[in-house]
DNA sequence: CATGAATGAGTTTTCATTCAT
DNA sequence: CATGAATGAAAACTCATTCAT
């Protein structure tokens, strides 16, 4: 239970009107589909797991499909919040001189948050070649909201002589790259090795700036 | 006939004992696998594209996941060749004086590999966190093989003066979340953007080196 | 609100203790009935067309085939109600010299009892194969109450040298089919001819009673 | 055997790519629809029927409906065959000088044809109002096909004076609704009863024939 | 009285796999 | 070798009915 409410309470606090039953058919499909993928989860295997009828999960959700996007479009929404605050440039220029003051707070911030939804993530990352329909979330909230934001904040650094004169696309790709490649080989890929997070996401930084960073 | 042929022709291309039939299934096969994933795929589906009956295909695999690992094993020893030649080490010393000229070899031999057989490189991607069988394969493969070797190339070239004095791990994780990184945004994510290929990985290229370069 | 009490204010007019909501259940019952069927309408359908929370319709009937014959009861009662007067033998004897004017009586009369509730007749019709229960409420009603008063009717304009001399139940049957072909016709089978009623039952008529009168 | 035999005789007799199997399904499925309607029968209740797996009913016949379809519209084809034979006016000159010929050799082959395939027919008449793809159907062949045809027969025998000055759709829907009048209480309403067929035929035809009959 | 969440048995449908031809 | 009809277990989903609030 308590456990079940960690998987949760980030995503879906403030869904006040939902129900003891609903939220463990959430839990159960959240850790269903982490494991074996949602098309490889029987809803009377969530049901089993959350101690639900199967009938109960289609009274809340009308189709699995529904329970799959009903779980995955909040954590979308959580995890680019952040992003799309409407003074974030301003922000910036109090709060981080450096990009790479930025970078890490960036780092720090939105990996804990992937960490503390780590199931969550998977779900994310491996049905996305599969619904059409999460692909158009992904890509309507990141592409549109997150990535033109991304390109402010390079032309913005740019200007400060702090990034190298590359295309902000490429800039943010290799940046994005590493950081998800971290985040992919520590947990999905790798989990059982012994990761020494501070110091991984520190030398990581440290190759990013390095390589966007404008030699002398 | 011939767009199929090419698609299966660098993989498969020693397999003289392929039949006609065969091959019209394992093209299907990946066709399908890569469209909706390897759960959401049914065999009549596969059968029905193939031309064949449905019993034909369980003639040559004993079951449908032997259809998909004998898909995806070759695509995974065609990719890891390259790297486990015997003399790589010494090839490497006289073909690639500087890191970068490795890395761009690299890079662009791999690369274009991968993008001839993309639907192939898609099912590996997608299936990889459902299958445990391919995980094995990947990890036995990738690791042990590919990884050490690589482990050695980036002691190689430190000694050389020529990498940051960081991590072989953390070099290589960068390294090849970057390259992937291009790869998925520019296949998966993004195919629908024109890409100018060249130019890209060019500049990929260059925040890469940019990055493990020591500061003098 | 209007519609719906014009729907049920003949057949439920004196159920005094129906309830507001009883009353939407019931209006909801019949016009989804009507539309597909019994057993093809389900109670959360009826409820949500009601307005009323599902558990709301059992509190009322103990079963859904329960509220079915609570719709289609009374209104069989209603449409034999005028044969079963007592004493309709003394009033033809008075009112209708003729067979031709009772029948034409009886079929403005009935006719349009049926189109004022006109989606309880079809329920009633299309009902009547797959519910016994039904069978059985309208053989005994129809077959022995309606049937030996017409028989007996029969015999009277016979009697009176107005009929052929065919058996009554013969008579019977092709007037009473003549009648409902026509009901069945206009309403179910081509509701959106645009028919002329006064027209066309007065023609009815006129066979019916060419047929049935004896040539000299 | 027998019996199965003889309810798909007549309509699926040259239907050679009927499997055993198939040709159980379908029996089975006439029966149980005709039972307990459409609606209320399962497919598994079929299945155990017909002796078959239920997974073979969906290999023959895509979904539930279909299968209906399938069994419903050559029974429709065959029952309006006759009338679509190209010549059938001139057919009619020579056979039928008399209109009431006409209609006592319409009445017995059809009503026999009706009879032969009696549970079709129920399954006909009980699901047409809830089936718009069956009505459909029966409006295409019947209204237009069949009722045009009546048409002209209805002038034709008017014409030769033996047909009272009403319009043709009143004379055939008169004569049509006599007709199924009597083989819906014949066989669906009162089958118990014992019907003698050849008299009661033929009454029904004296009425109807005195009854579009023009008094002199 | 009314609600609506919950149920579990049942429904239609899918599908990998087998096997007689 | 190839076929495709047949299977039966399991899938997603429906629904009449119950019951705590």
């Amino acid at each position: 239970m308590n456990d079940q409410n960690n998987l949760i309470e980030e995503i879906f606090e403030n869904d006040d009107q939902l129900t003891e039953k609903q939220k463990k058919i959430i839990v159960a499909a959240i850790e269903s589909f982490a494991e074996k993928g949602y098309a490889s989860t029987s809803t009377s295997e969530i049901a089993k797991r959350a101690g639900v009828a199967e009938g109960t999960i289609f009274r809340h959700y009308k189709t699995k499909k529904d329970l799959l996007y009903s779980i995955v479009e909040p954590m979308i929404a959580k995890f680019i919040a952040p992003f799309v605050i409407n003074d974030m440039k301003k922000v910036l220029d109090q709060d981080y001189e450096q990009f790479e003051d930025f970078l890490r707070a960036m780092f720090e911030n939105r990996i804990s948050f992937i960490r503390r939804n780590l199931l969550l993530f998977r779900i994310l990352v491996q049905e996305i070649p599969f619904q059409p329909e999460l692909q158009k979330m992904f890509k309507k909230h990141i592409a549109s909201k997150i990535y033109t934001r991304f390109e402010d904040l390079v032309d913005h650094y740019k200007a400060k002589g702090q990034l190298v004169d590359l295309p902000a696309s490429t800039i943010i790709r290799v940046t994005v790259s590493s950081i998800f490649g971290y985040l992919i080989a520590r947990n999905l890929l790798f989990p059982e090795i012994n990761w020494d997070d501070e110091v991984e996401t520190e030398q990581t930084i440290r190759l990013i700036i390095n390589g966007v960073s404008p030699r002398e």
